[in-house]
DNA sequence: AAGCCTTATCGTAGCGCTATGATAAGCCTA
DNA sequence: TAGGCTTATCATAGCGCTACGATAAGGCTT
């Protein structure tokens, strides 16, 4: 035979790997078609009860688990929900992303997860990577991103959500608290206890913009403050941790010799200060008032317990969650940007 | 026209959705076949430099952004790695997948997170998602699972690694160390201090069978003491919180009146023990000696510090992603079922 | 009983990509 | 210069599912 007949005729290839159970099993077993499988799935109430129960039947005799992939690909978005945190390690974020979870997976949804390790150009790339899933919705912290990650999310059409801040303008929705009305909230509370003496012990604020928030909220407040008091911002360029609050205790105590009340960027570093005061003899509250953020779980119970301010990312994750099944369903006045206030708390304990 | 020929000669139907850029638009105006592209996309080095040139310009002009879930479908396994731990709330599985996670996306793989809330059933039907979509590798915590997550996974032939627990059968691989012995460390330490009075506080010990090894390791290493010596196992059916800690500590004080030695089966506890000592002005560590696990962050901060054993998430998350990799690779030995021991490090502070 | 709705079911064309094997184009070697 | 080997590139058949529109089967009207 000559090349061109060859070229027609071809032989059928092989087919690269037969996967276990199809849905396409599932249809002949119940003598249904595929379609109506895939409606059941998709759909149950949709079917007839007996066709229903012959395909559930079939289901479990076979032990069929659907493709997500291919029903992904076909459905053009995917059952996916990316979030992207800074860092999974914050138990802020820890908190926030397993409410979130919670709530989706009864919906059937997955969440895909990235941190960015406070980086924006880490934060385009895992957003570049989060859309090649065609994600139902992308979840962002914050409202600080580069102009491409922008761009990419407006461009995709797919629903955002940035949550933990609220303030700016958001790519779409937005749930969260104001950061500066967080740091005024604890700059009033100690002035309100006679305090004049004021600092910020803030960790890698550089990168943490809604830390610097706080930071800077706290500021202004106290500059507005009736009584004339002082306040000074200290940063530690390393992470958030216990240690680096027993640090920044100490540069304040060298720095301002009066000081009297300190707010602390986190409970994490607040009581790393706590410590640092039991060590160097600061009496908590008498000498210094001591005001963190977070309300983490050792807050009510360490010595004297902390006072506090709560951000709940337990109700952020679930308004986000509620943003996202809204907007999946189609629920959502279209053209208006959401907000979600979510507010913040002050809870007075003894270190105050 | 009659029926019959109605059936044949059909109407094309309406494309749905028509995607933003696809990898054909790509190659035509990178004037080469979609192979090409593809080739180019997962093998750089295969295509000719002119070739790639063009395609990486035309990539860069269309804003192209690859379809993973096509890519997954056509590949018949996705680029996603699906980790399963009981909470991401808890510290230690934080840092774990916040480590695997780094590790494997810098290979391209993306992280899918699920949290079983210590509940087999539970965890049962996470794993049945997670197969759904036709993962690289799942990862799964601790090596008790019912007989149906066993049998799933086995069936599916995707890799398995189950982490922070070994000392059994794996279902596949498995990375960690041994709860036993780490009890065993904790108790031997206390004895070597001359303490005999002991007590091991954990929490959820009905669910969380990794404490619950670590307790009986404590208790039966206590049993083969040469010297006599006591040991009772408290358990708070609540979260392993500091609260949780400080009501244990109030149980033990009043279960056993000579109490002189603690081990927690986590710091979070150990710390809540701590300051409920304070409280109740019992010194640590001359009156009772206290023991933690995890040495999380404020643990080498607190007053006392506290004496420790670290199980490094970190090394075990690396060590995850390094066999997940070698077996993705197909780098692994065949048949053999893998087990990497991370073991344990006890530190001694200033608690005990 | 004819006509018109519903409602349940079906057939099939892609979704965008990758794997496979084929082909074309060089590049040696004899 | 022919034959044999590499590459580099290509054409195409699905991956398993969902959405679309069509069809069949009843159930009401009038």
């Amino acid at each position: 035979m000559d090349a061109s007949s060859d070229l027609q005729n071809r032989v059928p290839r092989k087919r690269r790997k037969m996967q276990r159970v199809t849905m396409m099993d599932v249809a002949k077993l119940a003598q249904v078609s595929p379609s109506t499988v895939s409606l059941y799935l998709r759909k149950p109430g949709a079917v007839s009860p007996a066709a229903g129960q012959e395909i559930a039947r079939a289901i479990s005799t076979l032990g069929y688990v659907p493709n997500l992939v291919a029903g992904g690909l076909a459905a053009a978005s995917s059952k996916v929900v990316s979030i992207i945190v800074p860092s999974i390690r914050n138990a802020f974020f820890a908190e926030t992303v397993s409410t979130i979870q919670s709530e989706l997976s009864a919906e059937g949804l997955q969440v895909i997860l990235g941190h960015s390790e406070y980086g924006e150009d880490q934060e385009e790339a895992l957003v570049r990577t989060a859309l090649s899933w065609a994600p139902a919705a992308v979840v962002l912290t914050g409202l600080s991103h580069n102009a491409e990650t922008r761009k990419l999310l407006q461009a995709s059409g797919v629903p955002v959500v940035e949550m933990w801040e609220i303030g700016g303008k958001p790519i779409d929705m937005a749930v969260g608290f104001s950061h500066p009305q967080v740091g005024a909230s604890a700059a009033r509370h100690l002035l309100s206890k006679g305090r004049r003496s004021l600092a910020f012990l803030g960790a890698r604020m550089q990168e943490d913009h809604r830390a610097a928030k706080r930071a800077s909220g706290f500021a202004e407040e106290t500059k507005r403050a009736a009584e004339p008091a002082t306040c000074e911002i200290i940063n530690h360029p390393g992470a958030a941790t216990v240690e680096a609050g027993s640090l920044l205790l100490n540069r304040a105590l060298r720095q301002i010799p009066n000081l009297d009340g300190i707010v602390c960027s986190n409970d994490l570093i607040a009581l790393g200060a706590l410590f640092e005061c039991q060590r160097q003899g600061v009496a908590v509250p008498e000498r210094v008032s001591l005001v963190g953020f977070g309300d983490l779980d050792f807050s009510a119970s360490c010595i004297p317990s902390l006072t506090t301010i709560r951000p709940s990312g337990d109700l952020i994750g679930r308004e986000v969650a509620r943003l996202i099944l809204a907007s999946i369903h189609g629920e959502r006045p279209e053209g208006t940007s959401l907000v979600v206030d979510t507010g913040h708390v002050l809870i007075e304990r003894r270190s105050s």
